[in-house]
DNA sequence: TATAATTCATACTAAATAAGTAGGGATTAA
DNA sequence: TTAATCCCTACTTATTTAGTATGAATTATA
């Protein structure tokens, strides 16, 4: 799996997000409800979307959180890579580079570096936009 | 990661056999001892590999494995579908198809539909030929 | 100004998966 | 006959994922 539970429910809350943007700030516990995820699950997910400058948020009582760009400008990759740390299809290519005493030598590296190039290159280029409008293929 | 070490090992392994083709049936200590891999360890990837059809062996003594084919019919999509059980970037997509009960309605899914396509495109058009002479861009 | 609804922060727990070990049986060339 | 090998199954440990729990800080609103 490249792509883990947390990564899915980020993107499931910014598209839910993306459907509620007209109703100025939405609170989690309206989300979480409507996408049937845990309250508490969702919460842990939320700093890290900010830190990338995703969102806006409004503390207190009818508080919630806005997204804080066009839809379009939200790639998958961005929002996967924000939650996820990391989407490389192996061990090899995340973490820190010095890992594999083998790297120099490794037959089988290249093929892991395309493959991650051809994974990147297709989640950059849809966008939270396209989703909505089911333009992914 | 959608690459354990359990499909890493085995596409290294099979990478070995291809490279010492010309010595009958090599056996698993020498490859285990040439890609420093635990012999137990890559002794369970055997089992899958054989039931895939890939593998010639030979049992006792002077026994060991070999190819069974030319080196061009063996696409990395096969061999890691064979050790790693499914390729599928997100769980939504691997295991029984009735899991999820958002299916039907879930915007998200044709995202994880297309990026499973694309890595099984690649993954099924390099061939343990193209890694060894590094065509794999 | 009190209160209830919210975000925000941190720690803990449980479940699942990945990775590796261990022991020994079956087979066969030498 | 023996030593080297494949083959089979069970167990153990480490890592990651997923989820719970507690509660402090903040703030609109009644």
């Amino acid at each position: 799996m490249v792509i883990s539970t947390r990564g899915r429910y980020a993107l499931r809350l910014l598209l839910d997000l993306a459907e509620h943007a007209d109703e100025g700030f939405v609170s989690l516990k309206d989300i979480a409800g409507r996408q049937d995820i845990s309250l508490k699950y969702v919460e842990q997910l939320m700093p890290q979307l900010i830190a990338a400058g995703m969102l806006d948020t409004a503390r207190g009582k009818s508080g919630g959180y806005r997204l804080s760009r066009p839809v379009g400008e939200y790639s998958l990759g961005e929002i996967l890579r924000a939650t996820e740390g990391s989407l490389a299809p192996v061990k090899c290519l995340s973490t820190d580079e010095n890992l594999c005493p083998r790297k120099e030598k490794c037959e089988t590296l290249p093929v892991w570096t395309e493959l991650d190039r051809i994974i990147s290159d297709y989640l950059d280029s849809v966008t939270l936009k396209d989703v909505i409008e089911q333009k992914n293929q």
